[in-house]
DNA sequence: TGCGACTGACCGACCGGTCGGTCGGTGATC
DNA sequence: GATCACCGACCGACCGGTCGGTCAGTCGCA
């Protein structure tokens, strides 16, 4: 059955990939130990390296995972929205609120990258660009409808972001509210940074939670 | 003279530090040696834990003297400004335009403390704190005066350092547009953000550039 | 019997930190 | 002003722990 056992293969993958976030999560890409992962994942040192070519590579696959869940959740929510300047702020508000449910999750992907040295810069860039273009296309619709002004929206979409992500680290490090908690008026904050709120726009409700 | 000697002590210190800042931006963290630093400073390793007792320490000392001068800088360029929000704007503009100029400096502010591991949360939250203050103040400030809307200043100081962080990685990672070249339209944003612009704010000079 | 999945002992490069030693200068003593 | 004790600054060979990665071997299934 090379069917099942391609399965089993992946499943096996996917049990290593969700013992490594942990691990990377809580130590940083340098202070995890292979051997770490290893016994969260009940496999040997050498088992993983049968899955894996090196750490490095492990680790990227790791980010990849959880940055494709996060950006089709905020696409998602997006969808869901009845206007351009909506679905930004819902795809941003998707974006917090799952953040904020999973500390882990927000410290991998804000800050645990970086101690992987300069190797990590393009997967930053990478990933940080997939973000930005969700937020970017919602606010080129808004603006095609009128609702935003004029604007550099790859900037504007770059600004959010860097906001949610110094929101997302001070909390992680300072000990500040939770992301979701600031969330309502850290949207009105950014609504206003492209010039929404015209004559009034509706608020946005709240993506309903679901487990990760 | 123990007069001279002291001179000549902080002055070898200072020699070291500024060779560590090299070094510690290029690499990050980990992977800069510290036979890396001695070489630069034509000192030999022991003369090195002579002056610093620890690589940590050491790295600690180069971001508290960078985060020194650009606080110092930031104020600075806000003492001049002649109304609150122009004097947010102009220590905004200061930072921008000082990183601009120094893409290691940026570097290392804005990355390459990560790769500490978790040893850098408490450095890295005490050090964003003072820049996110000198903001904050002035934002207090144009409430006060009326020039903006009520909100929570503490939330829109970290946006504003998020948005320009962002801006900042952007940059140094995926080649993006200088931070000065964006800094009009960035301030642009920033400002709405906060509601300013009442009736109309007067734009604000760059601050002149001076040698680090 | 062949092969994919997995084991775990082992390797060796790497690097922060140490420590015995050197040396130029300084100041007290005669 | 010569001698000497002393000291702070610095040297650099070396140590020792760490950890990513390897590989010969095992096991079970088809």
């Amino acid at each position: 059955m090379s069917e099942s056992s391609a399965r089993q293969r992946i499943q096996t993958r996917e049990r290593i990939l969700e013992a490594a976030e942990l691990v990377f999560a809580d130590n940083g890409y340098h202070d995890a130990l292979v051997d770490e992962i290893g016994k969260r994942t009940s496999m040997s040192k050498g088992g993983l390296y049968f899955h894996f070519p090196s750490k490095e590579e492990l680790f990227f696959a790791v980010m990849d995972r959880l940055a494709n869940k996060l950006v089709k959740r905020a696409e998602k929510a997006a969808a869901k929205a009845d206007s351009p300047i909506a679905a930004a702020e819902a795809a941003l508000g998707a974006v917090v609120s799952a953040l904020s449910r999973q500390k882990r999750l927000a410290r991998l992907l804000v800050t645990q990258g970086y101690s992987m040295g300069n190797a990590f810069e393009s997967k930053r860039a990478e990933i940080f660009d997939r973000f930005a273009s969700v937020i970017r296309r919602q606010l080129d619709e808004a603006q095609k409808a009128g609702q935003i002004d004029e604007l550099d929206t790859g900037l504007a979409s770059r600004v959010w972001l860097g906001a949610v992500n110094e929101i997302v680290v001070h909390w992680l490090f300072s000990g500040g509210p939770s992301p979701s908690e600031s969330a309502p008026e850290l949207k009105k904050l950014l609504v206003a940074s492209v010039g929404g709120n015209r004559p009034e726009s509706k608020p946005v409700s709240e993506p309903e939670v679901v487990p990760a």
